[in-house]
RNA sequence: GCCCCUGUAUUCCAACCGGCAGAGAAGAUGGUCUCAAACACCAUACAGUGUGGGUUCGAAUCCCACCGGGGGCACCA
C-alpha cells in the first residue's frame, strides 16, 4: 500500500495530531503558562518568573456564539500567543488570559430559538470555545478564566455598578466623589440646593436632588426605542440611518424612563487622555468624532421676555448673525410665536399658512414624516417663521427667529445664531428665504459663498481687524463682562442608555421604595442573582410600531420583583428593578479581573492591580500593556470601558487612569464566495478552478466574489478541520506568516502546505524520517552559517517586539533553508532556531527540544540572544553607482575608512568614467558609492 | 462632500532613516524519486513599484495632482 512509502517518521498531520494533544496535557498538567500574583492566593515566590518585570497581554475576549470559532477568530488569539510565548521566554513574568463575554442579545436569542435556557446554551458554547482555543495550542493562564455571566464575576459589575450610582462628578477637581461627599456639602452650606434651602427640603425632595446628580440616574427623557427587538438601545448600537445595529430593526425616539450613565461628564477627560494612549490613530480619531467636543460659547438672544441661548463655535461672527433657527421641537417656539404674522412678513417665510401657529404645525408635521435619511439627503433647506423677532446682543439688531430641522434638538441647545457669512449651511438657508448676508471675515478676492476659513474681522466694531482665534477670546470675554454669554464647551456624546429589557443580561442591584425612588442594595446582598424564569424571552413587537411599549421580561416573575427586605430601617417591602444591564457591562472591567480573579473582598487587590496595570513612570496612563481586538469596538467597547476604568480610579479602586495602554487592531481574515447563474451560494468546498475560472461540478460556470468568512456565503472553514488536516502548529504558522497581523487577507487552504513544508524540514533537520534517530551533532558551525544565525536571531527578535510575525517567520525559513544542505547538523543552530520557532509552532518545538535531550518544558528557556560580534561584517560590498546605474561592486573592509572606499570604487569604474573627471562622489558609509560624471 | 489608510511578479506579501527592487509563501514550468501517481525533494521563469509631474547624485520610499481599492465622518452650529 502507499502508506508504507511516506516515511516512518516524517512530521505528517498524524504525527503533529500525536504530539499537539500530548503538549497540551503537559501544560495543563504542569500549570505551564501560570503567571504568579505579588499578592493573594495566585502568589507563589517560587516561580522562574517571580518578581520578574512584567507584561499584561489580552484579547479582546470572544463571545461564544453557537456556529463556533471559524479560521479568522483566532488570528489575534495566535498573534498575542506568539508574542507572549516570546516575551515569556526573553524574560518577562507575562499575563495572558481569556475569558468569555456571555450575556446578551445573541445568545438569548439563540435560546428563543432552540427553547433552551441561555444558561445551558451558554455554558456549552464556552465549552465547545474553551476545547478548541485549547487545540491550538494558546497559552491561558487557565486559573483566570471566566465568562461575565458567572455569578462571582457579575457580582463585582454589581457592585462596580454600585460605586457609579454612589458618585457624582465635581467639576471643581474634575473628577467622581462619593456621593456622601455632595450631601455633605449640601448639609454643612458649602453647596446651597438650587430654589429652596437643603435644611427646608423633605426627605424625598433631598433624594430627588442627590439622584439628580449621580454618575447613574434613572430619567425620563427621549431614547431609541427598538419595538423589533423589544428593548431601548444606546445611541452607540443605532446606525446613522436610524436602525439598530443588531437585526438592523428601525429605531425611534420615545420618551421613556430609563437608567443612564453620566459619561458625558468624562467628555473633557475622554478626549485629552487619548493623548497618552498607544492606539491605532484612526481609533482615536473614531473616539474623538465621537465624543464630538466644540469649544465656544453660549450667547442669549433676548426675544421679547423669554430668552433664546444659542451654543456657537463662532462667538467672533455674532455681528452677522442676521436670523435664528430653533428645532422645531424646541420648548421655546411656541411660548415666542404671536398671534398673527408682523407686518411686511416675506411670503416665502410662512408656509403659506395664515398664522405662525399654522404654519408650526405644519412644518412640524412635515419634519416628523421624514426619516433622518430624508431630512439630511435634500440639499435645499426648508424651515418656516416663528413670527418672532430676537435681539442681537453686540449691535442690538432686530432679527428674524425661524424653525429648521436642519436644526438638531439633541445637540448645544437645540438652537443657533445664523451666520450665512460663515457657514455653508447658513449661507444656503439665507438663499432659499431671502435673508440678509453679512461678512464678518473677510474673504480671499472673488471668493463666493460662505467662507469658513481664517481672516480678519470686518463689520465687526471693535473686532475689525483681529483674527479669528483672538476675535473669539475678545467676544466671549465681552460676553461675560455684559451678561449676555459665557464660554462653553459642548459634546456630541450623549449620555450612556444603560438599561434594557432583556433578559439575559447582569440585573440591576437596585429596588425601589413606596416613593419610587431608587434604592441601592448593600454590598452584603451582592449578587443579585438573575432567577431562573419559565419564559425568558422578550416581549418583541412589530418593528414599525413605534407606539408599544417596552415589557421586562423579569417583571413578570412576581415573587422576585416583590421583596422584602432590612435595609437598615427594618423588614420592608420593596420592588426590584426589572431591567437588565447592556451587553457591554461584563466588557466595561474584565481587563482587572484578569489579575484577581478569584478574590471574594475586593475587585481586585491594589497590589496586584498596581503590579500587572499601574503606571510605570510618571505620567502614564497605566493599562493592559498590549490589547489586540478588532476596529469594530472603536467606540463601543472602549468607550465604555474607558469611562468605567475613569471612574473606578476617581475613587481610588484602581490606580491606572486607562484600561488599555496600547492597542492594537488585527485584520480580518477573509473568504472567497461562489454565487451560480442564478445569484445563489454555492458551498465553496465544492468549486474548482480552471484557468482563471471557476466551476462547481466539473460543468457549471460560477462566479468569484470576495467577503466574511460565514455560513451564509457557505465558505466557513474551522480551525477544527485545519488542526486534523495539518495540524495545530501548521495552522499557527500559516496564519501568522500570511500577512501583517494588521492586514486583512483571503483565506487560502491550499496555501497552507507552504507552511507545513517549512515545518517538515526542521523536523527532518533534527530528526531521521527514515529510523526516527537524532541527527544533531556538536560539531562548530561554518564561519558563514554561525553569521548567519545570529542575524536571523537579531532580526527575529526585531520582528517580534513589533508583531512583525511575517517576516519572522520568513527569516527562519531562510535559516532552514541554509542549514539543509549543510551535511552535518549542528546543535549550535538547530537549538537556536527550534527555540525561536516555539512561539510559532510550540508543539513541535517542544517535541523536538525533547529530542534534543532536554527535560520539561521549554516555555522558560531563554529565547536566543545574538552575539554582536557575530553581526559584524566581515567585509562590505559596496554596489558602485555610475549616473544612478549600478556598474561595478567592491569589498573592502569594514574598517576601510572613506577615502579607501572611494578610492576602489573609482578603480572599480575605471573603465565605465573613461577618463572624464567625476563632478561627484558619494560615499554612503556601509551603503554604496554614487560616481557623477 | 470632508478626513484617514492603501496601490510592488499570476496571487498573498518583503525591501529599516531615500541607496543593488525580492525575504518568505502559494501557484506555474522542468526535473529527481516511482511501474505510474501522490507526497517529498531539486531547479527555473515571472514585476521596475497605479498614472503624470517635482525634489535629489540617487525615489517603491519624500512632495504635488489624478485614478483605483478599503475605512471613518457626514446638516454637530
Amino acid at each position: 500500500m502507499s502508506e508504507s512509502e511516506t516515511p516512518k517518521f516524517r512530521y505528517t498531520a498524524a504525527l503533529a495530531n500525536e504530539i499537539e494533544p500530548r503538549w497540551q496535557a503537559y501544560w495543563a498538567e504542569n500549570g505551564t503558562f501560570q503567571a504568579p500574583n505579588p499578592a493573594g492566593e495566585l502568589a507563589d515566590p517560587a516561580h522562574p518568573r517571580h518578581g520578574a518585570p512584567k507584561l499584561h497581554v489580552q484579547d479582546m475576549f470572544p463571545y461564544p456564539s453557537g456556529a463556533g470559532l471559524h479560521v479568522g477568530h483566532p488570528l489575534g488569539y495566535i498573534g498575542t500567543d506568539s508574542y507572549t510565548r516570546y516575551k515569556r521566554m526573553a524574560g518577562f513574568n507575562v499575563l495572558h488570559p481569556m475569558g468569555f463575554d456571555a450575556f446578551g442579545l445573541p445568545a438569548e436569542q439563540y435560546a428563543v430559538q432552540t427553547g433552551t435556557h441561555p444558561a445551558v446554551t451558554t455554558a456549552a458554547n464556552v465549552e465547545r470555545y474553551k476545547n478548541q482555543l485549547r487545540r491550538l495550542g494558546l497559552a491561558y493562564d487557565d486559573r483566570r478564566t471566566f465568562a461575565t455571566t458567572d455569578p462571582d464575576y457579575y457580582r463585582w459589575t454589581q457592585w462596580i455598578f454600585l460605586q457609579v450610582f454612589n458618585s457624582w462628578y465635581d467639576p471643581a477637581v474634575r473628577k467622581a466623589r462619593p456621593i456622601d461627599s455632595l450631601i455633605a456639602a449640601y448639609e454643612e452650606g458649602s453647596r446651597i440646593a438650587p430654589g429652596r434651602p437643603w435644611a427646608e427640603l423633605s426627605p424625598v425632595e433631598r433624594r430627588k436632588l442627590i439622584d439628580d446628580h449621580r454618575l447613574a440616574y434613572v430619567s425620563e427623557a427621549p431614547v431609541n426605542w427598538c419595538p423589533g427587538l423589544g428593548t431601548v438601545l444606546a445611541n452607540e448600537e443605532v446606525t446613522p440611518d436610524g436602525r439598530s445595529e443588531r437585526g438592523n430593526y428601525p429605531v425611534f425616539q420615545r420618551s421613556l424612563k430609563q437608567w443612564m450613565m453620566r459619561i458625558t461628564a468624562f467628555g473633557d477627560r475622554l478626549v485629552e487622555d487619548l493623548d497618552t494612549l498607544d492606539w491605532p490613530e484612526p481609533v482615536k480619531m473614531m473616539q474623538r468624532n465621537w465624543i464630538g467636543r466644540s469649544r465656544g460659547a453660549h450667547v442669549d438672544f433676548p426675544v421679547g421676555d423669554e430668552t433664546i441661548t444659542v451654543f456657537t463655535t463662532r462667538p467672533d461672527t455674532l455681528f452677522g448673525a442676521t436670523y435664528m433657527v430653533l428645532a422645531p421641537e424646541h420648548e421655546l417656539v411656541d411660548k415666542i410665536a404671536p398671534a398673527s404674522w408682523p407686518a411686511d412678513t416675506n411670503a416665502k417665510w410662512t408656509g403659506g399658512a395664515d398664522s405662525p401657529a399654522a404654519a408650526i404645525t405644519a412644518y412640524r408635521a412635515e419634519a416628523a414624516a421624514k426619516t433622518d435619511e430624508q431630512r439630511t439627503e435634500g440639499k435645499e433647506k426648508t424651515g418656516v417663521f416663528t413670527g418672532a423677532y430676537a435681539t442681537n446682543p453686540v449691535n442690538g439688531a432686530s432679527i428674524p427667529v425661524f424653525i429648521a430641522d436642519y436644526v438638531l434638538a439633541g445637540y448645544g441647545t437645540g438652537a443657533i445664531m445664523a451666520v450665512p457669512g460663515q457657514d455653508e449651511r447658513d449661507w444656503a438657508f439665507a438663499e432659499v428665504f431671502e435673508l440678509p448676508i453679512i461678512r464678518t471675515v473677510q474673504a480671499p478676492a472673488d471668493f463666493e459663498g460662505a467662507y469658513t476659513g481664517e481672516g480678519v474681522a470686518i463689520n465687526s466694531d471693535w473686532l475689525d481687524g483681529k483674527g479669528v482665534v483672538e476675535a473669539k477670546a475678545e467676544m466671549i470675554a465681552w460676553l461675560e463682562q455684559h451678561g449676555h454669554g459665557r464660554g462653553a464647551t459642548t459634546f456630541r456624546l450623549r449620555d450612556w442608555l444603560f438599561s434594557r429589557q432583556r433578559y439575559w443580561g447582569e440585573p440591576f442591584p437596585i429596588v425601589y421604595d413606596e416613593t419610587g425612588l431608587p434604592v441601592a442594595l448593600p454590598e452584603s446582598m451582592l449578587p443579585v442573582v438573575l432567577p431562573d424564569v419559565d419564559d425568558f424571552s422578550p416581549r418583541t413587537f412589530d418593528p414599525e410600531d413605534a407606539d408599544s411599549e417596552p415589557e421586562t421580561p423579569l417583571s413578570r416573575k412576581k415573587d422576585w420583583v416583590n421583596v422584602e427586605l432590612d435595609l437598615g430601617d427594618g423588614l420592608k417591602t420593596y420592588t426590584r428593578e426589572t431591567n437588565t444591564m447592556p451587553q457591554w457591562a461584563g466588557s466595561c472591567w474584565y481587563e482587572l479581573r484578569y489579575l484577581d480573579p478569584h478574590n471574594d473582598k475586593a475587585l481586585v487587590d491594589p497590589d496586584n492591580e498596581a503590579y500587572w496595570m499601574g503606571p510605570q513612570r510618571d505620567g502614564d496612563c497605566g493599562g493592559v500593556d498590549l490589547y489586540v481586538g478588532g476596529v469594530e469596538h472603536a467606540v463601543l467597547h472602549l468607550l465604555y470601558a474607558r469611562f468605567w476604568h475613569k471612574v473606578l480610579y476617581d475613587l481610588g479602586h484602581v490606580s491606572s487612569f486607562e484600561p488599555f495602554r496600547k492597542l492594537f487592531n488585527q485584520g480580518y481574515i477573509q473568504a472567497y464566495a461562489y454565487r451560480d447563474a442564478r445569484g445563489v451560494i454555492v458551498p465553496a468546498e465544492e468549486v474548482e478552478e480552471l484557468g482563471g475560472r471557476y466551476y462547481i461540478r466539473n460543468t457549471e460556470e460560477v462566479f468569484r466574489e470576495y467577503g466574511k468568512m460565514g455560513k451564509s456565503l457557505k465558505n466557513v472553514v474551522t480551525p477544527d478541520e485545519m488542526c486534523e488536516q495539518y495540524g495545530a502548529d501548521t495552522f499557527r504558522v500559516y496564519e501568522m506568516a500570511m500577512g501583517p497581523l494588521d492586514v486583512s487577507r483571503p483565506w487560502e487552504t491550499r496555501a497552507v502546505v507552504g507552511s507545513q513544508r517549512f515545518l517538515q524540514r526542521v523536523w527532518r533537520l533534527v530528526i531521521d524520517e527514515e529510523t526516527g534517530a537524532v541527527r544533531v551533532g556538536d560539531e562548530p558551525l561554518e564561519p558563514a552559517v554561525r553569521k548567519h544565525l545570529h542575524r536571523t536571531i537579531a532580526g527575529v527578535r526585531e520582528d517580534l517586539d513589533e508583531l512583525r510575525f511575517n517576516t519572522a517567520i520568513a527569516k527562519l525559513i531562510e535559516l532552514t533553508n541554509t542549514l539543509t544542505p549543510l551535511p552535518a547538523v549542528s546543535r549550535e543552530a538547530v537549538e537556536p532556531l527550534v527555540l525561536m520557532l516555539s512561539p510559532f509552532a510550540p508543539h513541535l518545538a517542544e517535541e523536538l527540544w525533547g529530542k534534543l535531550g532536554h527535560s520539561g518544558t521549554l516555555a522558560y528557556s531563554a529565547f536566543p540572544v545574538a552575539d554582536p560580534e557575530q553581526l559584524k561584517a566581515e567585509s562590505i560590498t559596496y554596489p558602485v553607482q555610475v549616473n544612478g546605474k549600478v556598474k561595478a561592486r567592491v569589498e573592502v573592509s569594514p574598517t576601510a575608512t572613506e577615502d579607501e572606499v572611494r578610492e576602489a570604487a573609482l578603480a572599480a569604474v575605471d573603465d565605465v568614467v573613461a577618463g572624464r573627471t567625476p563632478k561627484k562622489v558619494i560615499v554612503v558609509a556601509g551603503r554604496l558609492v554614487s560616481v557623477v560624471v
